[in-house]
DNA sequence: ACCTGAACACCGTTCAAGT
DNA sequence: ACCTGAACACCGTTCAAGT
C-alpha cells in the first residue's frame, strides 16, 4: 500500500513551455551540471542552484518534480559526450572498444555520475542512443536475439564496475596526500595477506595512472576475447 | 591548501576500549546494519541510530569520527558473508565463479552497498581477505605478477558493473508498479530505436528475474573464457 | 503562467558541560 | 572515560500567496 510507484522524468511529459517567458529546463540542467562538475554531488542543492540562477530555490519545482528528476536529466546529458564510431566503417570490435574507453572517460570527467549509477535507472535518450549504437555493433559481429543485449550488458557492466571504484579512489585522494605515508599505511593494512603485500611492494616505482590504464586494457581485451569466442561456436 | 587529507577508518587505530563499560563499535555497527537493511541508505541517520541504541545521537561520535567512517565499517562487514571456496579443492575457475555469484548476492541483499561503491574505498579486512582469496585462485590458474591483480580487477569489475545498475532498477520498482503500464511506457520511450524496441517486444513473456540470471551467467562465462585464453598464450 | 517566502521536518557535526 | 543537550549551518519539499 505504501510502496512508491515507479517514477522517472522520462515517463511523463515536461510542463509545456508554450510561453517563451520564464526559465527553461535546459537552462536549469546546464546550471546544475556546472555545479555538479565544480563541487560534486554534495555541491548541488536546490537552494544553491536557485541562487546561481538568480531565483528562489523553490521556483525550480515548477520545472522539475523533485531533485531526483533533475539529477536524471543531468545524468543523461553527459552520455551525449560519448564517442560513437560507425561499426560499418571500423568494424564491431574497434567500435565497442572505443565506446568502452569513451564511457570510462565520461565517468572520470564527471565523477558524481558514479554515485548515481546505483540509484537512478538510465532511461534518457542519450543512454538509449548509446545502447542502440552498441547493439548495432554486436549485431554486426554476429550476435542475435537476446545475446545482443547480453553482450551489451557484459561490456558496459565491465566498464562501469572497473570505473566506479576508480572514482571512489580518486575521491579519497587529493594532491595534498602524502603518497609515501599512504603507501606505508596500506602496506601495514595488507600485512596479513602475503600475496597482496608482495605485489604492492613490487609496485612502488609505477605511475598509478598508467597502471590503471594497463589494467583497464587488460580487462577490456579479455572481455572482448571472451565475447568473440562465443561467435566461433 | 584546502584539499582534504585522505582518511579512512582503517588508517587509524580505534579508540582503546580499555574499560568494559559503555557501548562498543561492534554494537553500533550492528545496529547501523539493521537500519541500513531495513530502510536503506537514507534510513540511516545519526539521530535514528542513537535513538535505536537508547542514546543521544552525538554520543556515537565518541566511537567513530564521522558518518562516513561508520559506513566504511558497515560496508566492510557485509563482505564477510561471501562464500570463498578453496581453489586447491575445486579448481580456480569454479572458485572465482562461485565468488562472483556470491558477490552479486551480497550486493542484492544489501542494496545500499551499491551506493557506497563509488564513494568509499574498500580497505577493510573483509574486503582484503576476499581480494586475497581471489588472487590465490588466479595464481593457481597460472597468472603471475601484476596480471594476478588485473584478472582480479577484471572479474570483480564485471560483477560490480553488472549488479549496481540492477540495484538501481530494483530500487525504482516496487510490487505496486503496474507492470503492463511500465512496459508500455518503456516501449514508447524506445520507439525511436528499432532494434531495442523489437527485442523488448519479443521479451514480453520472460520472467525478468530469470533473464537477469541468464544475462549474468552469459557475461561471467565470457569474462572467464577471455581470461582463460590469456593463459594459453 | 510563473515566482516568492515562510514554514515543516529533517540532516551531520561541534562543543561546552555534565558524571 | 563516556554521554548529554543546545546550537550551528545546512538540507528537500509543500503550499498559500503574489503578479
Amino acid at each position: 500500500m505504501t510502496g512508491k510507484q515507479f517514477t522517472s522524468v522520462w515517463l511523463h511529459e515536461p510542463r509545456k513551455a508554450t510561453t517563451p517567458q520564464g526559465r527553461s529546463r535546459e537552462e536549469i540542467v546546464a546550471a546544475a551540471l556546472e555545479l555538479l562538475d565544480a563541487e560534486g554531488l554534495d555541491g548541488l542543492s536546490m537552494r544553491k542552484l536557485g541562487a546561481k540562477l538568480r531565483a528562489g530555490a523553490t521556483s525550480l519545482y515548477w520545472y522539475v518534480a523533485n531533485k531526483d528528476e533533475l539529477l536524471e536529466l543531468a545524468y543523461d546529458d553527459i552520455w551525449g559526450e560519448l564517442v560513437t564510431p560507425d561499426p560499418e566503417v571500423i568494424g564491431w570490435r574497434d567500435t565497442v572498444s572505443v565506446m568502452a574507453h569513451s564511457m570510462r572517460q565520461v565517468i572520470l570527467r564527471h565523477p558524481w555520475s558514479a554515485d548515481l549509477l546505483g540509484r537512478l535507472p538510465a532511461l534518457g535518450p542519450h543512454s538509449l542512443a548509446f545502447t542502440d549504437r552498441m547493439s548495432q555493433a554486436f549485431r554486426l559481429a554476429g550476435f542475435t536475439g537476446m545475446d545482443i543485449d547480453f553482450a551489451n550488458a557484459t561490456l558496459t557492466g565491465y566498464v562501469l564496475g572497473m570505473t566506479i571504484p576508480e572514482v571512489a579512489w580518486n575521491n579519497s585522494m587529493t594532491s595534498q596526500v602524502d603518497q609515501a605515508q599512504l603507501r606505508e599505511t596500506v602496506v601495514r593494512i595488507a600485512a596479513d595477506y602475503p600475496g597482496l603485500r608482495d605485489r604492492l611492494a613490487g609496485n612502488t616505482d609505477q605511475d598509478p595512472r598508467l597502471v590503471r590504464e594497463l589494467c583497464f586494457d587488460f580487462g577490456l581485451v579479455s572481455v572482448l576475447d571472451g565475447l568473440e569466442a562465443r561467435l566461433a561456436k
